[in-house]
RNA sequence: GUCCCUAUCGUCUAGAGGCCUAGGACACCGGGUUUUCAUCCCGGCAACCGGGGUUCGAAUCCCCGUGGGGAUGCCA
């Protein structure tokens, strides 16, 4: 039998990174097993609809190489995808359910919440619909217009027991299963009633979701019985959680960072680096190995490797695993993905972008890091003369007063200005004087640098600023050190 | 409140009764290489939540606590 697995996410506006694992692990589970992916989107809840969302969650999955086998731009034959387009659909169902018994109308009374309300009573049972069992009854009601829900009857004895791919075997006493809206009073279906009948009627063989819809799976179980319907393995995935200021944890939440697809990628990180990190928030491949393509990834999936306890998002292990991925990008690819993080298009230093590309290359974890790594390259830092100390070089201020102005006069001619020829020069200087080369190219570096770290050394960041700014700004250094 | 799930370094995890003196990675701290920084290399710090069982033997199995998370919506 061909594994299908699904995706439904809601049309919210952003992808969690949280949907976004999820949506990986259904896509593994099936690719990993030659099967289908399924996409469908779930906007029952009209209140939440964002209007282009849609395209969102188009959008992130193909950026993240999610490519889904059916959904709504791929009719696969279980059309329509998308929920809305399915409503008369959940009705049907849902009356063939009150048929079976398995269901019951309940009609809005709009008056005993308000009573309670008036009267000073807090009145929490009351939701304000009342059950109308009677089915010719019922029938009258709506016929007169009263607005009206569709819930689940449950039997509330005895327990039900279901097994999941991840938490094996759970036992829930029926009594503390309520009798859930399956339809709501604007005649679209609640999730908890759309997934079954969608996942059924689309051939899903494998679930996967949330480890927060375990508690509710018997209520789904017993939907698939009263259709009599297959009910089909389930694969529950730990929670994702974010760290609190106060050291605690919550489910993953902006408050913690970016945590939507679209933010990540606006900051910096690839695809595959989020992709490869979120995988690994869950999941194990089982040995020690961390880095893992889409590909591999789909190779290596097991369910067994999946974990059971909630994993807290590490912004500093996705920023060292972003790391690993710049650095394995082509050079190409890095000055392009690169360059617009930069902010250098109209500046003197645009037409240098490829030599500043160079030295970033190697040194870059997250993309958004590098304006601030190459400011003082637009405008010299006010800076100390403390900066000229070094105590592994043995550099001083004083020695920096001294051979500034001897380096200033050895270069300002030299050519062609570029980092071999300032390293030719500056090291014959050093081997005149006995002069170590890192003691020698010291005070250089901080005077053109205005900072005591900087991406390169004092030849590559001379060439980059160039003969005039170069030798301006030692010549400021000289004038600062002569100050003192 | 009730119900469900869960528990190995700060974090992600390996470990399926003896291979554990508990392994890897991130972070952190040293050292080396390097014209600075970074990369890279080498080293270090750091964990089986507690208590009872079961067993010749338990991080691994069971029970009870405790901690953590989730559910309890006409959200999904």
């Amino acid at each position: 039998m061909t594994v299908r697995t699904r995706f439904a996410p809601s049309p919210t506006g952003f992808m969690h990174v949280g949907n976004l694992r999820t949506a990986l692990y259904a896509y593994l589970l099936a690719k990993s097993n030659n099967g289908v992916f399924v996409l469908r989107i779930e906007d029952t809840d009209q209140a939440r609809y964002v209007e282009g969302a849609t395209q969102v969650i188009f959008n992130t999955l193909k950026t993240a190489g999610l490519i889904h086998d059916e959904g709504p731009d791929k009719d696969g034959g279980c059309g329509p995808y998308i929920q809305s387009q399915r409503k008369p659909l959940y009705r049907k169902y849902a009356e063939l359910l009150v048929e079976k018994g398995a269901a019951y109308y309940s009609f809005e009374t709009g008056t005993a919440a308000a009573t309670a309300a008036a009267n000073g009573e807090t009145q929490e049972e009351d939701d304000g619909l009342e059950p109308e069992f009677d089915l010719e009854r019922a029938k009258a009601k709506i016929a007169a217009g009263i607005p009206h829900v569709i819930r689940q009857r449950i039997d509330k004895s005895g327990s039900s027991t279901f097994t999941d791919s991840v938490f094996g075997e759970i036992t829930i006493e029926n009594k503390v299963l309520d009798d859930q809206i399956l339809l709501k009073s604007d005649g679209m279906p609640t999730y908890n009633f759309a997934n079954v009948i969608d996942d059924h009627l689309m051939n899903i063989t494998h679930v996967v979701r949330g480890a927060e819809y375990l508690p509710s799976t018997p209520k789904y179980n017993l939907l698939y019985r009263a259709f009599g319907w297959d009910i089909p393995v389930y694969v529950h995935l730990p929670l994702i959680m974010g760290r609190n200021s106060d050291g605690s944890v919550a489910k993953l939440s902006k408050r913690h960072g970016s945590v939507s697809f679209e933010n990540l990628i606006s900051e910096g990180y690839l695809p595959a680096a989020i992709i490869n990190y979120i995988a690994l928030l869950g999941w194990s491949p089982k040995n020690d190995r961390e880095i893992f393509s889409l590909e591999e990834l789909v190779a290596n999936f097991s369910v067994s490797g999946l974990n059971k306890a909630p994993a807290v998002f590490d912004y500093a292990k996705l920023a060292w695993m972003n790391g690993e991925y710049v650095k394995a990008l082509p050079f190409d690819d890095f000055v392009r993905l690169a360059e617009p993080f930069a902010c250098l298009e109209g500046t003197p230093l645009a037409e240098k972008w490829e030599l500043i590309a160079k030295l970033l290359h190697q040194r870059t974890e997250v993309l958004s890091e590098i304006p601030g790594k190459i400011h003082f390259l637009l405008e010299l830092p006010e800076y100390e003369n403390e900066l000229f100390f070094n105590k592994k070089c043995k550099s001083t201020p004083e020695l920096a007063a001294t051979m500034l102005p001897e380096i200033l006069e050895l270069i300002r001619n030299v050519a062609p200005w570029n980092a071999e020829t300032l390293n030719g020069v500056i090291s014959a200087y050093a081997a005149e004087r006995n002069m170590k080369l890192n003691l020698a190219t010291w005070a250089p570096r901080i005077a053109v640098a205005g900072q005591s770290v900087t991406p390169g050394g004092a030849f590559e960041l001379m060439e980059i600023l160039g003969r005039d700014e170069s030798l301006r700004r030692i010549g400021v250094a000289i004038e600062k050190l002569k100050r003192g």
